[in-house]
DNA sequence: GCGATCAGAT
DNA sequence: CACATCTGATCGC
């Protein structure tokens, strides 16, 4: 598809089953420059040319339906407080990359190690009895809320699919297609659709030989296609590995040799590496024996990226095989960050409980380790060398860092000393960033809003979220490559709509904020709940001894307080760091100057939302207020307070002389808003960055949306 | 002692 | 539930 063309969409939606088609990118001949030898040193080193990979059969479940793209629409208009404009010039000399990938996720289990590797393990080595399996309703439960929003672009496209999957008795075929001529060899081995595949490589190449030059010039470029395989094509011919062997040695890392011969890792191979897909592809490929998460804490704070990487991680490899382990040890369970980590790894504690379902041990059977490995490995690798908010995983390899806004859940393991790169973010982000983590700004590279910027060869556009202040969304264009939009945590509005950039790029993979992404979150626009507050506000000030409390994060929600300070022309109070933080959002001075730091000045607090949390809390509070307040009027703004059974735009508790508001304020998309946003972007696939809603369908989500 | 990191709690 | 955070325990420098 013509990366630039306004396409059609392609979405494929099912109700019965899940399948993810990604695509990653992957080091183009014409961007891979001059590389004189790997080595550890720069980023910026280029290649005469890559090694070049056959395309891989790929496993894919289909739906029967290609929907259609509809684009723009225009959702209601709300307003927007927070901008920023400030530019920056960036320049880096990575090489951009582009392969594909597909990936069969299942849902209905609690566990993504435990979903994944049944997806590895069954998807990547598809015999008859397992494909069945997979797409039983067992593994696929009925549809989920993402099938609504992906039947949103279900207009049936009238071209019809060879390669359908079929939905009509909630029961889908996967099929495993040649890549090259189509065809479906679903029936064959491993081997003989590795065979059938290279025929037809040959068919269109021509002999290999041509290909497998050491610079690659001559060789056949898959039409369309930019393909990597020289671990294939090594395959069939003489493997020359000793200068890998010795590089190894030089870099001190010659316990590494025996796992690159037997991979057959030759220097073509390695020369597609940049330094940091070196290192990470060292670490992840040696590391890669069992892959388990310990705990089911780890996945619940995980970033999508993360998670991504893992799934990725567990689809990738064909060759590995799952036992199922009743005595696994504790001890040898591992995070995805060992994989990435090296040297940094955090050391396990013992004692880590795991339920039945986290006793899947995978191993790579060495000895079954193929080509198409390496291959995904390396596509890995290049992918994670872009990640957004995953500081917590990944530690090291990697240059480019993108943090979307400034909550924890998005910078857990950024820290003063962080030293793997440049982290790229709004100006607000890096101000926050600076200020709070203590980032120094040579570590920082701010990224304008609405204006492409070429990073690492990749071009980047960031536009604002409607998120908190400072968030962003961010669209990746990998040169010849499929865009994909990462929204972060976002609030469709008009003005997102209304971007042209956007209107005009074809989006292949949106990452999405899927949050609220259940019709039960149909909570109304934020004026909406700021009225609402405002005027209880008013109606509960009937009592002049009354302390009210507005809850807030880090960042996020100023708006409400705000607002409700404008309205009521009454200065709220903030404590010190708060206005620090304050200071950063770039408000405008008429806004400012409702802030005060005198307590006593305000009879508007605000507050943690944790500290509002409870009542147990506020009671402690009203004991401290004894005398000044007889009551105490909290207000807790946000969307989890609407849904089953909470309809309305505010819920008022009462517990003595304590009341408390919950009042769907939200900084998420609704699931309107979802809708409306997925019909705009229209993407082919889409992949949730966010899993809730309970286990069963955190992994539906993930499935679901990948089709 | 302090920073990093985790489990668990709200 | 868990938006996003806090707390306390532990580990390593």
């Amino acid at each position: 598809m013509a990366p630039n063309s306004n396409s059609k969409s392609n979405i494929k939606a099912s109700s019965s089953s899940q399948f993810l088609n990604v695509t990653f990118p992957i080091m183009d001949d014409d961007d891979f420059q001059d590389y004189p030898s790997p080595s550890f040193s720069t980023a910026s080193k280029t290649s005469s040319h890559p090694p070049r990979l056959k395309p891989h059969s790929s496993t894919t479940l289909r739906p029967s339906e290609k929907l259609k793209k509809q684009k723009p629409i225009n959702p209601g208009k709300e307003n927007r407080l927070f901008h920023e404009t400030e530019e920056a010039d960036l320049d880096c000399g990575l090489d951009s990359i582009e392969p594909t990938l597909d990936l069969l996720i299942p849902k209905g289990d609690s566990d993504y190690s435990h979903s994944n590797t049944l997806v590895e393990s069954k998807l990547l080595n598809p015999c008859e009895e397992e494909r069945e399996k997979i797409c039983d309703e067992e593994f696929y439960e009925g549809s989920s809320q993402l099938d609504v929003l992906l039947k949103l672009c279900a207009d049936v496209d009238e071209q019809g699919n060879d390669n359908a999957m079929d939905y009509s008795e909630g029961k889908c075929v996967v099929l495993i297609c040649c890549p090259i001529c189509g065809a479906d060899i679903s029936g064959l081995s491993d081997d003989l659709r590795q065979i059938h595949t290279n025929e037809c490589l040959d068919l269109v190449e021509g002999p290999t030989e041509v290909a497998a030059t050491n610079d690659g010039r001559g060789a056949y470029q898959c039409p369309g296609q930019v393909l990597d395989d020289s671990p294939i094509k090594s395959a069939r011919k003489v493997v020359d590995v000793s200068p890998v062997v010795e590089w190894l040695r030089n870099l001190g890392l010659a316990k590494y040799e025996e796992i690159f011969v037997r991979q057959e890792i030759d220097w073509d191979a390695l020369q597609c590496l940049t330094e940091e897909v070196s290192i990470v592809f060292i670490l992840a490929f040696c590391d890669a024996t069992p892959l388990q998460l310990h705990s089911h804490q780890s996945l619940r704070t995980m970033t999508f990226q993360a998670m991504w990487s893992l799934i990725v991680l567990c689809l990738i490899a064909p060759n590995v095989s799952r036992g199922v382990t009743d005595e696994t040890k504790l001890g040898t369970n591992k995070l995805i960050t060992d994989y990435f980590s090296g040297p940094l790894s955090r050391k396990k504690r013992g004692g880590i409980t795991t339920n039945g379902q986290n006793n899947i041990k995978m191993e790579i059977k060495s000895s079954n380790i193929n080509h198409m490995v390496i291959r995904h490995w390396i596509v890995i690798v290049l992918f994670i060398s872009f990640l957004q908010d995953a500081f917590k995983y990944l530690r090291r390899d990697c240059s480019h860092w993108f943090l979307t806004h400034f909550h924890l859940d998005h910078y857990q393991g950024l820290t003063r000393s962080f030293g793997h790169g440049m982290i790229y973010c709004s100006s607000i982000t890096a101000k926050l960033v600076n200020l709070k983590i203590g980032i120094p700004w040579d570590k920082i590279q701010v990224l304008p809003l609405n204006q492409k910027t070429n990073i690492a060869g990749i071009d980047v556009t960031c536009f604002d979220a409607n998120h908190c202040p400072g968030a962003i969304i961010i669209l990746f264009e990998p040169p010849n490559g499929k865009p994909v939009l990462h929204t972060g945590d976002f609030r469709f509005c008009e003005d997102l709509a209304k971007l042209s950039i956007l209107q005009a790029c074809p989006i292949h993979t949106l990452i999405l904020d899927t949050t609220y992404c259940d019709p039960q979150y149909d909570f109304p626009k934020q004026e909406a709940i700021i009225q609402f507050v405002i005027d209880a506000i008013q109606a509960e000030a009937f009592n002049p001894k009354t302390l009210f409390l507005i809850g807030s994060y880090t960042i996020g929600k100023e708006r409400v307080f705000v607002e409700v300070a404008k309205a009521l022309r009454k200065k709220v109070y903030v404590t010190a760091a708060k206005l620090r933080i304050l200071e950063c959002l770039g408000l405008q001075q008429e806004d400012m100057q409702w802030f005060t730091l005198n307590e006593q000045e305000s009879h508007i607090h605000i507050v943690p939302m944790w500290s509002i949390a409870s009542f147990k809390r506020m009671k402690h509070m009203s004991i401290q207020y004894m005398g000044r307040f007889s009551l105490i009027v909290a207000f807790s703004p946000t969307g989890w307070s609407f849904g089953k059974g909470k309809k309305s735009t505010g819920r008022r508790w009462q517990k003595g002389t304590i009341i408390r508001y919950e009042v769907p304020y939200s900084e998420h998309s609704s699931f309107t808003e979802l809708k409306e946003f997925v019909k705009f972007i229209s993407p082919v696939n889409i992949i949730p960055s966010v899993n809730n809603h309970g286990p069963d369908s955190q992994n539906s989500m993930v499935s679901q949306l990948l089709a």
